[in-house]
DNA sequence: GTGAAACCTGAACCGGGTTTCAACTTCCGG
DNA sequence: CCGGAAGTTGAAACCCGGTTCAGGTTTCAC
């Protein structure tokens, strides 16, 4: 069974995807079914990154995973329920991804400049990223909403969290939560997708810099 | 000719529309011929802003404007290209109903204050503007990133004019302006579409108190 | 080994939506 | 008032891709 390749250069690497990603009731039992199943889920999101959801399609996704069309079927109930298990996998993987670098950081705004610049160095890897959690918000709303309401509230704590602390001025509030997430979500369109023609390091340090002054105690 | 009314409560008010808006050389060329045009615009924002792109047809279109199924195409060349027209209006309509707000501003600060506390009004009596521009990532992804690229240039430049005249730290940069937007975009989706349970005015101040210090020249 | 469960196959079915078109009506300048 | 241009109509041609299913193959526990 070899690997279609459709373009490889756009193929993304391995999913993160358990065999939960299929439909409920859908689950493979054996190895050759776990296979297939990661084949058809890389292969989707080749497909819906490159074409996106409603232009890429079923069969070009069996096309490009190489097995026939009715197999699809024996995993997924249907086009959506890919797209959607694609969705939540591809939220997880940012959040596991960036979590460890914020962690990692000594104080508050060295924390959100890691978060971002390692935000952008995923994006870099995973270009496809955008296409599917943005088209989300028509195919899935809920996975969408989600998404970005989930963020936001991890972003809102981690910064009242760092004010206690007396790391950053004690007025935090959602709105800053909202801002940084958009700073980063669109820097991350800019210097990650469209074009890499600026360190992530250094869009990073700008924001940061930006951040230090803003958000500082005074 | 009554205006159908589709689900009247989601009907924007008229577009800006000239009769440039239809496919070239399918120009109306009689004030009946302009009526209908206008109808099914209108139609088509509310329709798109709806259901979507995909979602959204030609009947529902032609259905809300009250006029038949082949009239769409006296004006249009297909689905795209109504959808072409309405991103770019929608795109222009932002630019021109924020920029005198900012113009009126009396320094540069005050100015991005303005026009988020503008935009994020602009954006509550118009919520199908996020389905519409976003949707363009996929069916017009030329308008897209048209629409977002000009935006920060428009940015870019407003915040270098001003750290000439030493109301902006001097290094202003791109990142700065790209910040902006992204910041201005989520605010206007969390604050203007999904909910409004804060004040426009609030949610600016907050935003421009945090750029007074990080942009502020010190 | 062996048999039952898991898996695979792809032609055919099917519904829905875009686009076409030929006949008809309205408009408007001269 | 007339004639031709502009505009209108909606049934039907056309296209496309999601989903089904009956029959064949592979796997694996015992």
């Amino acid at each position: 069974m070899t690997q279609e390749r459709g373009t490889s250069a756009t193929l993304p690497p391995a999913l993160h995807l358990g065999d939960s990603a299929a439909s409920e009731g859908k689950e493979p039992r054996t190895a050759r079914g776990r296979r297939t199943l990661r084949a058809i889920l890389d292969a989707a999101a080749a497909e819906f990154g490159e074409k996106g959801f409603h232009d890429g399609s079923v069969s070009g996704i069996t096309r490009r995973a190489g097995v026939a069309l009715g197999s699809f079927y024996t995993y997924f109930d249907s086009k959506d329920a890919v797209f959607r298990a694609l969705v939540r996998d591809m939220s997880d993987q940012v959040r596991e991804h960036v979590a460890p670098a914020i962690r990692a950081a000594p104080e508050q705004i060295a924390a959100e400049r890691a978060g971002l610049e390692t935000f952008i160095g995923f994006v870099r890897k995973h270009k496809e990223i955008y296409r599917i959690i943005d088209e989300a918000e028509f195919v899935d709303p809920e996975s969408f909403r989600l998404h970005y309401q989930t963020t936001a509230e991890r972003i809102e704590k981690r910064l009242k969290a760092a004010a206690e602390r007396g790391e950053v001025r004690a007025d935090v509030s959602e709105v800053h939560a909202w801002a940084i997430m958009g700073m980063n979500v669109f820097l991350g369109l800019r210097y990650g997708v469209w074009s890499e023609d600026a360190e992530a390091a250094e869009v990073a340090d700008t924001v940061a810099e930006m951040l230090a002054r803003g958000l500082g105690v005074r």
